[in-house]
DNA sequence: CCCTTTGAGTTGTACTGTACAACTTATATG
DNA sequence: CATATAAGTTGTACAGTACAACTCAAAGGG
């Protein structure tokens, strides 16, 4: 990368923009949703009022990191402090931006239904049901970001606690039962279901829970608020 | 690129440094390997002489994107164009690099075993045994994401046809099994495995194959070059 | 040329988890 | 107190893995 006599330094390179978006769900009225906001229409920004993920310039005055930078994003956005935070992937190319060759961290969050959705700020800030919001035009390329984060959330709930991090604790299984099928699109069967959460033992009991009408069910919170929990996959092996 | 009255435009930010790095595994003498390359020894350099995981600094002229660019430094080291390659992941923070804020894009690949070691480059580039490899200090953060990609490919060959991106066609099912067995570290099932590689139709015969002792067995190619298969997972929908 | 060795590939039983569906139990409401 | 509603349980069928014994084909030695 470099000769003996002409040092190549960092510098010489042309510093491709960086930036952090963040896909934040939750669910909503039994659908799944996604926060967009609005791009400003101030002259010289690209993709003017367009809707966009939440999102914007890495500062490398105030994040330390790109997580921080993500969880900063969040707050702004959100007032939510420690959601469940994953990094989705990283798109990045010459033409996806029109100030330059940029690239963006994409991560993807999971907070629990917001309490008040301020109303002050609905011009700039909008929860949209996903599919629906998948098929608005997007600015940049967030509609693939949308997509794959969408995808990867589907595929990893069909194996892990994920939903959990959707619903304000406590909750019952017949609420997270519900969240999973919104997530996936198709009924679960409960027996299995029940056995599998339980199973898992990732969940304390948090005493009953009375619903509107009907028995009164057991309320249960997560053990770690950390990490999802994995459920047992195949190739079991015998330890 | 920018009007007399913008207040807030994209070159007010500080650029971090933008790198592309590549996990590059394959299977030699029945151990998973990653490829190393030697840190130049000049001037200026970061972490001189150490090994480090293939990577460089994007370069905003000749990588049309972050996919190309993991391609371009794929080629460079081993030769191969087309091999498995699949995101990992990305790491950037304040203190990563000392020449500043930096954030690098991951990648790792799945390559079968190279045919001759270039002894000439034997100096600059080494295949290491995986967790030989990951107890050496490597340059910059690569041990965190060197182990980050060994975990996530452990977990994906659980459930998903990785292995066989290791093995040059055409394989054999004893053959493509022993690779699960040492990524994985332990026996596999013989009758179990068979049946969920083939219930999978993910491989095409290819004409019987003999070994140096014993029966002649099935060769088998990939049907897709581009893609993973994935085994039937849980929560089992009736579709 | 047979017989043994080696590895490929098959078969069969036990066990575990899901699929499907009927059932019991607890709470609110008229 | 009867009924509706939802929580939670039980039981049978089926699919996939675990474990282990078996058959089958090719190479090599006496």
């Amino acid at each position: 990368m470099s000769s003996p006599r002409v040092v190549f330094r960092a510098t010489d390179f042309e510093r491709p923009l960086v930036t952090v978006d963040v896909v934040i769900f939750t669910v909503m009225a039994e659908q799944l949703c996604v926060l967009l906001v609005r791009r400003p229409e101030s002259d010289g920004e690209p993709y003017p009022a367009r809707w966009a993920l939440p999102g914007g310039f890495v500062d490398v005055d105030r994040d330390a990191s790109l997580l921080a930078c993500a969880e900063r994003k969040l707050r702004d956005k959100t007032g939510v402090a420690a959601p469940y935070l994953e990094q989705l992937g990283s798109w990045g190319d010459a033409k996806r931006d029109p100030r330059g060759w940029s690239s963006t961290h994409a991560y993807f969050a999971l907070i629990p239904q917001p309490e008040a959705v301020d109303a002050s700020a609905t011009t700039t800030t909008e929860w949209v049901p996903c599919d629906q919001a998948a098929r608005r035009r997007l600015a940049f390329d967030h509609n693939t970001i949308l997509s794959t984060a969408i995808e990867r959330l589907r595929s990893k709930v069909e194996y892990t606690s994920l939903p959990a991090f959707l619903l304000p604790e406590p909750f019952t299984l017949p609420q997270l039962q519900r969240v999973y099928e919104v997530v996936l699109g198709r009924p679960l069967d409960k027996s299995a279901f029940r056995k599998r959460m339980l199973d898992a033992d990732y969940l304390e009991e948090a005493g009953m829970v009375t619903g509107d009408h009907g028995r009164a069910a057991m309320g249960y919170r997560l053990r770690e608020r950390d990490q999802a929990t994995v459920f047992p996959r195949t190739f079991k092996s015998g330890e």
